[in-house]
RNA sequence: GUGGCCUUGGUGUAAUGGCAGCACAAGGGCCUGUGGAGCCCUUAGUGGCGGUUCGAAUCCGCUAGGCCACCCCA
């Protein structure tokens, strides 16, 4: 009856373990600082949500609805999905929650756990983690370049070099519609040159053509007619300006006429940033404008703009650009003990320690003195408190410069004052 | 979803059809109240299922997981 199966994560899920979270916990700190900083409020939503919410928001025709969502019917009867994207929870909470009546722009953030479907792949898993921010009631161009500028700044601060913002508008409900009866006019005459997967796209996401990397459709994409030339006055004085404040703000960027982005709410400004020089880069963050998105959620027309970035592909590159090491754990002080009462006054010590903000390390399933001098070692603990059957009688402990050997009697009052007062001498 | 490569104790590796071995890590001991070294002992592995063979970690099939490209995206 031994059991052969083995527990492994679900495919393309992974377990977080200590030294993975002192990564994950360093871009949250960043995002926090940098959110605060931007004056975005956070919010969490919950992990699933009715399925008809990503079929609506994020569009029936892509990718993420089609084929990667991860549903479940619960035992009413309805149908949720694990969110495999923040933005549309985002525009439900907004109306939910009346924030209709809030100042505005209303601007929120949250990261947490997203869920697609995918084959997985390094950077690509079927549980991963964004950062995410929003702008809602701004349809000024500035408010886009809020955005690339956060993430910007927030990469910046992770200390990820050589990046570069891709930047392309896709026009809106004006002028996108004469681009695409163009696009697709230009598309049928070439059909018979195009991938079976473009063909198919041609039907159902044109727009999507733009991005295939199949050699044949881009000799046919390299004279396919541009959204930049048809867009509308008004996209394209909203590009213009985006531009300028980007070169403003002297952030490198490509303005990437086959930028298109695989969800379908976008307008005009749609951006991703990645590596620069690197042969096949894939997306930190993307985002862009989705003016179109929230009348369909809530009843009312409310232009928005934000962006999510991917929190393991930027800590790859962290690794990877080697800008962030994992500070070793340091202990202040090792709390040794002798016999049962010792033991117990080891506890009751802690909250005397956390007064003076002193966190020590021990070890309380061993007895020797010598084992548990030997661990003391091994964590690098500067001090330790020796607590034997004696000192507790006495009423005070022993306390030893691990590197010198000297011990001294502290009265465990002053416990918490007096390694504090080492401590601050060893520097 | 398509194609390709990979998988040996916790980790890193050796064995290419013939006794699964080494290093590190871990646990215990030498050492009953004083660490770093050393020595000794212990735990623990061929991802899973099947096939070929006298004999399989090794060859074959399926399966699971990982990785790479496509697809897609963060």
């Amino acid at each position: 009856m031994s059991p052969k199966i083995k527990f492994q994560t679900p495919t393309g899920m992974k377990d977080l373990l200590p030294e993975d979270l002192e990564f994950y916990q360093r871009v949250f700190e960043v995002v926090d600082d940098f959110a605060q900083l931007f004056g975005f409020n956070k919010i969490q939503t919950p992990i699933v949500e009715d399925v008809q919410l990503f079929e609506k928001g994020t569009g029936g025709s892509t990718d993420i609805v089609e084929k990667q969502m991860y549903i479940l019917k619960t035992k009413g009867g309805e149908y949720l999905a694990l969110r495999p994207e923040f933005t549309p929870a985002f525009a439900r909470a907004y109306f939910e929650h009346g924030m209709v009546n809030w100042p505005h722009p209303v601007k929120l953030y949250t990261f947490g756990p997203l869920f697609r479907y995918e084959r997985p792949q390094a950077g690509r898993l079927r549980q991963f983690y964004q950062f995410n921010f929003e702008i809602f009631g701004s349809k000024k161009p500035i408010s886009d370049v809020e955005i690339i500028y956060l993430f910007w700044e927030i990469l910046k601060e992770l200390g990820l070099k050589n990046l570069i913002v891709h930047i392309n508008s896709i026009g809106d409900k004006q002028c996108r519609p004469y681009y695409k009866k163009s696009l697709v006019r230009y598309l049928r005459s070439r059909e018979r040159d195009l991938c079976p997967d473009c063909k198919r796209r041609l039907k159902t996401n044109p727009l999507r053509v733009l991005d295939c990397k199949q050699e044949k459709c881009r000799t046919v994409i390299a004279q396919a007619p541009q959204m930049l030339d048809y867009l509308c006055g008004e996209c394209k004085q909203h590009l213009e300006r985006v531009l300028e404040y980007l070169d403003a703000l002297e952030i490198p960027y490509f303005l990437n006429p086959y930028l298109v982005r695989g969800l379908d709410y976008y307008t005009k400004t749609v951006f991703e940033i990645m590596p620069d020089n690197v042969p096949n880069p894939t997306a930190l963050a993307g985002g862009g404008r989705y003016d179109d998105l929230l009348k369909l959620i809530g009843k009312r027309d409310v232009p928005a703009t934000g962006a999510a970035a991917g929190i393991e592909r930027i800590i790859a590159l962290m690794k990877e650009q080697n800008v962030f090491k994992p500070s070793k754990k340091k202990i202040d002080v090792f709390v040794a003990q002798l016999g049962d009462k010792a033991k117990v006054k080891t506890l009751k010590i802690l909250k005397d320690l956390k007064k003076a903000k002193i966190y020590p390390a021990f070890s309380l399933s061993k007895d020797s003195l010598g084992d548990q001098l030997k661990i003391a070692d091994k964590l690098g603990a500067p001090f330790v408190i020796i607590l034997g059957e004696e000192e507790v009688l006495k009423g005070k402990a022993l306390v030893r410069n691990m590197k010198t050997g000297v011990q001294k009697e502290v009265k465990f009052e002053k416990l918490g004052q007096e390694i504090k007062k080492l401590l601050k001498k060893k520097k």
